[in-house]
Formats: structure tokens, C-alpha cells, sequence
DNA sequence: TTCATTTCCAACGGTACGGTTGGAATATTA
DNA sequence: TAATATTCCAACCGTACCGTTGGAAATGAA
């Protein structure tokens, strides 16, 4: 059996992801982590150096993976809409990725990747402002306030999903409330960005 | 120097409450509220039986102060927009709130009050249809759904305020910021759950 | 095949933490 | 005032956890 460094490091990353995922950083063992990759934990140590660095490379993996996952094209009424309809599905489709983001933004410190992360968030309330000169979109609002928004009716599901349920009385396994919730984040969506009817 | 039990209880608590928002269940240690409160740990054993007790009641507490300070009274848009906004300021007045509300999410475990808390939300929904029924609110969609997302636009403030500040580039103190945050909130609110015009 | 390197194993060492304890001090009650 | 109850104090106990360690086993290279 030859030795699969790289194999042995996917099995830590992932089982990391999921105990972090489910515990936060504080509420992890390393034992447990280590534990779920089927690895000793001293190997753990020797890859990553120590929790704290597989909790920062964790993240920065799941980040970049989301950024690479949902962009926005265009600046139409579709355009927003399908952005807002992306986001719920990633974040339906990666519940991890919520709950990580959830426990880092408890945690003390700052934002991994703060500046990267920033300018990529400015980019899209730019992108949207283009859209507000172009009277596409409602210029009534701030562009920022906009993209937060989104980023809001989208995510807040897997957000706070235990809310979810006890509003809808749907359960986490129901595709058609699913569908239906994603029905209503791109109509919203819409709702919000269209121009002024006022 | 009489027995001020009732004033040490309440001591122990507002700690709980300051040290469970700031770090969770998990990373909360008994040692560190009763150092806040300036009371010897046994006491918080005695008064409140064990650290999960506390916990529970510092959450139950601040459900009750949320429920009854933040009212649905009417289902016109002002109603609808004056709630979002309400729901806004209680988040913006209490941070504290939305932390142990997304810890609470992040455990294992029921939510607390459950039934009490479905109740309480169902009524909104069963509020906002019959405002859809008297044609004063959109009815194309879903109402659970919108008292979701109303919950979401006013609250997504406070849950995320690091995503906040770097999408908006506004710091945790800015009053002007924070102002125009809440007239995004209400406007919102208001496009979301008017009649719709397509 | 031998030597060097890496991985595996499981125990270790030091620190932290929840909950408990016994005795002293203080407050309350009769 | 004496007896009783409560609070204060700080140490204790058992468990958990991070990061480290030394030696054995396995792999890779020459």
C-alpha cells in the first residue's frame, strides 16, 4: 500500500469541513476530526500545523469555491433574479457553507480573506449601480443595501432553517418547499430591483 | 449588608447573557460569568442548577423580550413596513440577541420553546393572509414566505455584520448608516408584500 | 539489500473546565 | 441570644483537549 499523502490530506480537509461545519471551532476536537478521516492525529499536525490553520484553510476553500460557483452576468431583472436564485441554490445544495460562515462571524477576529471578499462584494454593488444608470434597475436604493438584500432573501434558509421550519412547518428533506422557497427568492428578487413603481 | 439574592440572580444572569452571546454554550465557561458578576461560581449552581439551566433561561428570557416588543398590529403596507422596521431597531438595540439566536441555530438540539415560538409565528403568517384576502397584500405569494423574508431583510443586519461592513464599507457605528439601513429595510418590506403589479 | 524518510501508534504532559465540597462567615428567625 | 439557613471562599476531583513524543512499521531511494 503506497503511501497517498494526498489522499490522507483530502480525508482531513473533508472530515474538517464536516466536524467544523457542525461544532464551530471551539466545539471541535482535533481527536474527532482526525478520528472521521480514519487518521492518526499527529499526521493532522504534521500537514496542517495545528487546528487553527485547518480551520483558516477550511474556510478559505469553501469561500473561494462559493465565489467560483455563483456569479452575476448580467444586470437585468433575469440577471438578479437567477444571482438570488444561485445563492439559495449553493447554499442549499452546501449547508456546510453556512453554518461555517455563521461560526466564523461569532468567532472574535476578523473575516478570512477580508479584503478579497470585500472587493469582490463591491465589484457586484458596482455592477449593480451600472445597472441603476442604465434604468434597468431601481435607482431608489442604495446598490449596496441591494446586494445585501439579495444575498439575505437567498442564504437566510439555510441560515436559520430550524426559523424556516417553524414559519412554513416544512421540514429540511421537502424538495417542493424547496422549489417552492426558490420560486419566491427570484420573484422577490425581482420585486426589490425593479424599477420604481412609485 | 443584607442578602440581595434576587439582585446576585440577576447579576449572574445579565453575565450569561453577555458571555453566552459573545461565545456560545460551548466556549462559555462558568468560571467567566460568575467573574463578570463578580459572584463566587457556587452560587450559580445553586440559583440555576447547572450552566445548560442558565443557558436556557438567558434564551427563554430574550425570546420574551423580542415577542413583546416587536408587534404585528395591522396588515396594511405601513403595518408591514412598520414591522420590518420595528424588527430592525430591536436587532440594531440588541445584538446580543441575534448572537445567541445563531449559536442556539448552530447546536444540536430542538429550539427552545418550539411549540410557543411556531405559535407565535404562524399567527403572523395567518395575519398576513388575511391581509392577502382583503386584497391589501399581495396574494401571488406564499405569506409564510414573506413573514420569512421580512424576518430576514431586517435581521440579516445583525446576524452577519462583518458581511455587512464589507459590502456597505459602513463600520458597526455609524448612525447614519444605520438609519438608512432601516428606510432600506421599511421600503423593502413594503415592495415585497404589495399588490402585485404584473 | 541497506539506509533514509515518512507514516503509524498510542501514550504523554500541561492546561482548562464543569461541577462539588467542607468549613468559615454572615444573615435570618424564633 | 442561640439555632438555623444561606452565602462566601477557594480548593478539589475527574474528565477533556491540544499539541508533542519516542519507538515501531512501512515505504521509497540508492
Amino acid at each position: 500500500m503506497a503511501w497517498d499523502t494526498e489522499g490522507t490530506r483530502r480525508r482531513l480537509r473533508d472530515a474538517a469541513l464536516v466536524e467544523f461545519a457542525a461544532r464551530g471551532f471551539d466545539g471541535t476536537t482535533v481527536g474527532a476530526v482526525a478520528s472521521r478521516a480514519g487518521v492518526n492525529k499527529e499526521r493532522l499536525y504534521s500537514y496542517f500545523g495545528d487546528k487553527k490553520a485547518l480551520w483558516e484553510l477550511v474556510l478559505a476553500t469553501e469561500l473561494e469555491r462559493l465565489a467560483s460557483a455563483v456569479s452575476l452576468s448580467g444586470v437585468g431583472l433575469d440577471d438578479i433574479g437567477e444571482f438570488a436564485g444561485a445563492t439559495f441554490d449553493y447554499h442549499a445544495a452546501h449547508p456546510e457553507l453556512g453554518r461555517l460562515l455563521q461560526w466564523e462571524g461569532l468567532q472574535d477576529g476578523p473575516p478570512a480573506d477580508a479584503i478579497g471578499r470585500t472587493r469582490h462584494y463591491r465589484e457586484k454593488v458596482a455592477h449593480f449601480a451600472a445597472g441603476q444608470r442604465d434604468g434597468v434597475l431601481d435607482r431608489g436604493l442604495d446598490p449596496a443595501h441591494l446586494v445585501f438584500a439579495l444575498i439575505a432573501l437567498a442564504a437566510w434558509w439555510q441560515t436559520v432553517p430550524q426559523l424556516a421550519e417553524m414559519i412554513t412547518g416544512a421540514g429540511p428533506n421537502d424538495q417542493q418547499e424547496c422549489a417552492r422557497r426558490r420560486r419566491f427568492v427570484v420573484e422577490a428578487a425581482r420585486r426589490l430591483a425593479s424599477p420604481s413603481r412609485i
